[in-house]
DNA sequence: GGTATAAACTTGCATATGCAACTATATCAT
DNA sequence: ATGATATAGTTGCATATGCAAGTTTATACC
């Protein structure tokens, strides 16, 4: 009646995947309201981000970088192309494109970055630093757990 | 020069939102993976569960239970309705509608749930079930706080 | 060099998510 | 009773997400 030996009094209880999109939902909904002054939404921030840092990247490898389907990749860059804050130009290979930050796409990164902190510091306050602290080293470590080797057998 | 008293040495880097998404991603593909066999995405097996479990219950209950707006909760339910796991009849009130799963969306919620245990439990051994655990009792420690006053001088 | 195959991106389809505006119904105040 | 207001859901609009299938370009094989 012992607990068995690879969980011993420790098994989770609910679903990972609901609290998760749950609490996913709750952090989106501050980021936003914080970032309601940038013109940016936070995915929209963190995309040109990846963006500014990545430099000049083909759109495959910063598909891989944040771990985006490559088709989701290439629509969420839609709105910042229209907007000329990315420039996503042909490469030397024919098929790849080449994805760029604009000068207004890094400056209003720039702009933007101070909203994101805000919304950062207040999350820590609301949460308290090192809760967020512990919850941003649990969810990189699952992170790297799960993005390699997906399917170990096939 | 030494740290603030409110976070010494745990001022967490990054972006919260940026890694519970990436890590939502993840986690979600993983669920899927499992739920293929089912008929249903892990979010509308979720969903016919809340309906499962809080019996004929108004929308906005729902919705509130969920902590989801009622606009998505409203889309959400769509497919179910349409496949006949779920009925939203007019209740008393003539503005509310009642939400209720039906005989068929019960047994399909119970054939699913062994699908999502098979996820659940492969979750735990892919990350460790303590990790897990410990994952959600800080993720329902965050929602607590999250959920209460979003605006509290307002 | 021409065809088969692989690689890189895009499009079609389906779902999820939320805000603002709208519709319908119920309550309330006079 | 009637007009003002509040409440419950739905719809329009915008974005995010991924899989499967398509398109274009490169590479490989003979």
């Amino acid at each position: 009646m012992r607990a068995s030996m690879t969980d011993l009094s420790t098994s989770p209880t609910g679903c990972t995947h609901l609290k998760l999109r749950q609490l996913n939902r709750l952090v989106t909904r501050h980021y936003e309201a914080a970032m309601a002054s940038s013109s940016l939404k936070i995915t929209q921030y963190s995309l040109l981000a990846f963006v500014v840092k990545l430099g000049p990247v083909r759109a495959g490898d910063l598909a891989a970088a944040i771990q985006l389907d490559a088709s989701t990749l290439s629509r969420n860059l839609q709105p910042l192309i229209e907007r000329g804050l990315v420039r996503a130009d042909a490469g030397d290979d024919g098929r790849s494109r080449i994805v760029e930050a604009t000068d207004a796409g890094r400056l209003l990164r720039a702009q933007a970055q101070r909203a994101w902190k805000q919304a950062q510091l207040a999350l820590n306050e609301r949460l308290g630093s090192s809760r967020v602290a512990t919850l941003h080293t649990l969810i990189d470590d699952c992170i790297g757990d799960l993005a390699e080797a997906p399917n170990p057998h096939d």
